[in-house]
DNA sequence: CTAGGTTTGTGAATCCATTCACAAGGCCCG
DNA sequence: CGGGCCTTGTGAATGGATTCACAAACCTAG
């Protein structure tokens, strides 16, 4: 298999989820060019996309709805349930940890740590917040799979450190840095406050080229 | 002014938070060597994407770290003051209505809207949560310039539509789903299902290539 | 069973971002 | 004041991802 490009396993995530949606509708049937138009994207893309994988359609008719939703999910892991533990018990990481949608896909949070001793104790759909320091042993007994980080930023890098040496694979982080993992661990970012500023850029941009008038006097 | 890559304006955002971090602790003057290592990238890149914006440093010394903090800020736009409002007030509304640090940006949640009556009138950090109905208007009388869209996915394309409709030039989208925008208004999407799907395939992927034990006996 | 109309799968071409490599510029020390 | 050392800024080269374009495959209808 030729290296998959990031870009492609994202589309695929959003392939899978309207495929889904298709599905539930009884929709047997679709083009590339109805799946890209409907994903944000072009046929070509959704073919190239496909063809990295293997050949899932049938040339003149289209794809099949519940064999491409089937293969996709395969090829995502999807099928699988993933044990997923939360460390950080903030805002953000409670709001993730009510977030049944995870669960919905197969990403089951399984525990949650943080280091504030009031937040130890606190439950939420079953799940307990444990103590920082039970974390390292709970990682392994759990066979935690994905930790998802939601601690401030000055603590990220040192809980990566320990979750990395409890053996994860894969880290989700919220926090607003930029982590260091070694080879063979995957690393995704979710930033919010990057994104807002790219809004902002964009905002400074088009308005000197649109030239608006200023909001108010 | 060339085109910017988006790649660029996302690191932007790590440098600035980095060199806000470095003034603070009162640091003068940084290579784009330790500004790469700093931010995970590398020298050549952040030389180049300095270069979109005109010529920062000093040669032989680097970079002044006020001045070049300064100097980004200006570019992002982020020495203004934001007015947002946020759409759906479920769970990750409301922590995002807590998170403090976007206030601290410049982003100021000045509104927030939801369509389910028992949301309405609770209140966080002096917002109050207002009707569906009302959105319209009041996005226009706080002349609110960036809508965060933190609905349910079936939700968010009609949502988008009044948005935009209401003069709105930028949104970023929490809903799962692909939204489609005019041109000239700047859509962002943090989709952290995406993400962790990302990091699933990671999972079965290195898993087949470095054929690891099954986690339990 | 053949012709016409579709749509896939994929090399080739294009486009865009990253990396390289080096001349130009600036500081420091003697 | 001049030589050595360091770091920037940037065209050129590379590397990846997207788009193009078309042959191959499949369905339907007659």
């Amino acid at each position: 298999m030729r290296k998959v490009p990031e870009s492609t396993v994202s589309r695929l995530s959003l392939y899978v989820r309207l495929l889904g949606e298709l599905q539930g509708e009884g929709v047997a049937t679709l083009s590339s060019e109805e799946l890209a138009q409907r994903c944000g994207t072009t046929a070509a893309q959704v073919r190239k996309d496909l063809s990295f994988f293997g050949t899932f359609g049938k040339r003149g008719l289209g794809y099949s709805v519940p064999e491409l939703a089937s293969a996709l999910r395969s090829i995502l892991g999807l099928e699988r349930r993933w044990r997923v533990a939360l460390v950080g018990a903030g805002r953000i990481g409670m709001a993730l940890l009510g977030y049944q949608d995870f669960r919905r896909q197969g990403f089951h949070i399984e525990a949650a740590f943080d280091a504030d001793p009031a937040k130890v104790g606190q439950q939420l759909l079953g799940v307990t917040v444990q103590s920082d320091a039970a974390m390292d042993r709970a990682l392994v007994e759990s066979a935690i799979d994905i930790v998802i980080i939601a601690t401030p930023g000055e603590a990220a890098q040192r809980v990566v450190d320990r979750v990395v040496a409890a053996g994860v694979k894969a880290i989700l982080n919220f926090a607003p840095v930029k982590l260091h993992v070694p080879a063979g661990v995957a690393l995704k970012n979710v930033n919010m406050a990057v994104e807002l500023e790219a809004l902002s850029f964009a905002l400074v941009n088009t308005n000197r080229r649109t030239r608006r008038a200023p909001s108010k006097t």
